[in-house]
DNA sequence: CCCGGAACCTGAAGGC
DNA sequence: TGCCTTCAGGTTCCGG
């Protein structure tokens, strides 16, 4: 599931290898996953145009082209973007973008959730966004006033794209044993050392995801097909029963507003 | 405003 | 072994 350290390696390692190529054409061959504009007349919107630059906000992949237009991403659940991959005939493959130098870039999509636009207005698709968890502007004081000011439980919060970008269900889950606070404290009721705890640990888990290329717990693949390995690095996610690394008690599976939530209830414990 | 739930999807996993 | 059900989760939308 691409969340924030996923899709900037997409970026990083994807940059270099196709900034300033020109697209030639593209295939859809799950048409639905066009929003803006429409799948008939997306190709012929983005035949001719060259990429100027690469960007990330949130979860979403931006693709600056010379027209001044974007070309946005979102992988949802099973989206990978791969260059030139081996099989190229891959029943998931869903779209693929053509270079007038013959590469290509193919959409990987198992379960078709993933979507696509092609805007003059970024602000259209990720104007709704809240502040970039890794900007050096984003300040852990802002971060603390803010989330004192809702009343969910904290999980909710970081994974409410509007109050903090590109944290998902893996990385939450991680930040929060990393902090030592439950899942479903309120954050109204959090101290101020437990929010201060919670952005430093989310910054620094979120950076050495993207130093580990992301977590490869299913779909996920880098661009050229490798797997990430910051899924190895985790300590709660997905790990079920199995000893936590602090204190060796089994790691429990609740369910937080409809998302599984990982956590250790000794080292994390829910208070009153 | 806030919350729960459904819908979108398919492949994997679980139950009997 | 096999069929059927459930689950997984990012986002949006709908209803209470």
């Amino acid at each position: 599931m691409p969340e924030l350290p996923e899709v900037e390696t997409i970026k990083r390692e994807l940059a270099p290898r196709i900034t300033g190529k020109t697209f030639s054409g593209l295939t859809l061959h799950w048409p639905r996953m066009a929003q803006i504009p429409p799948p008939e007349a997306f190709a012929k919107q983005l035949r001719g145009k060259t990429i100027a630059s690469l960007d990330r906000r949130g979860k979403y992949l931006i693709i600056r082209l010379s027209s001044g237009e974007s070309l946005i991403l979102h992988f949802r659940m099973s989206g990978s973007l791969l260059f030139d991959p081996e099989s190229q005939s891959d029943p998931h493959i869903r779209a693929v973008f053509h270079f007038d130098d013959g590469t290509g870039l193919y959409l990987r999509d198992t379960r078709k959730l993933g979507v696509i636009w092609l805007v003059e207005d970024e602000s259209r698709v990720v104007g709704r966004l809240g502040p970039e968890p890794l900007d050096s502007g984003y300040t852990q004081k802002a971060f603390s006033e803010a989330i004192r000011n809702r009343s969910a439980p904290v999980k909710a919060v970081l994974l409410d794209q509007g109050f903090i970008a590109g944290v998902g269900n893996m990385y939450a889950d991680e930040a929060l044993f990393a902090a030592g606070i439950h899942p479903i404290r309120k954050t109204s009721s959090l101290s101020h050392d437990e929010t201060r705890r919670l952005f430093i640990e989310l910054q620094r888990i979120l950076k050495e995801a993207i130093t580990c290329c992301g977590a490869s717990i299913s779909d996920y693949r880098r661009p050229d097909g490798r797997p990430g390995e910051a899924q190895f690095e985790f300590k709660v996610a997905h790990r079920r029963g199995q000893p936590c690394p602090e204190c060796s008690t089994p790691i429990e599976r609740i369910v937080v507003r409809q998302r599984g939530t990982y956590f250790c209830p000794i080292c994390q414990p829910k208070g009153d």
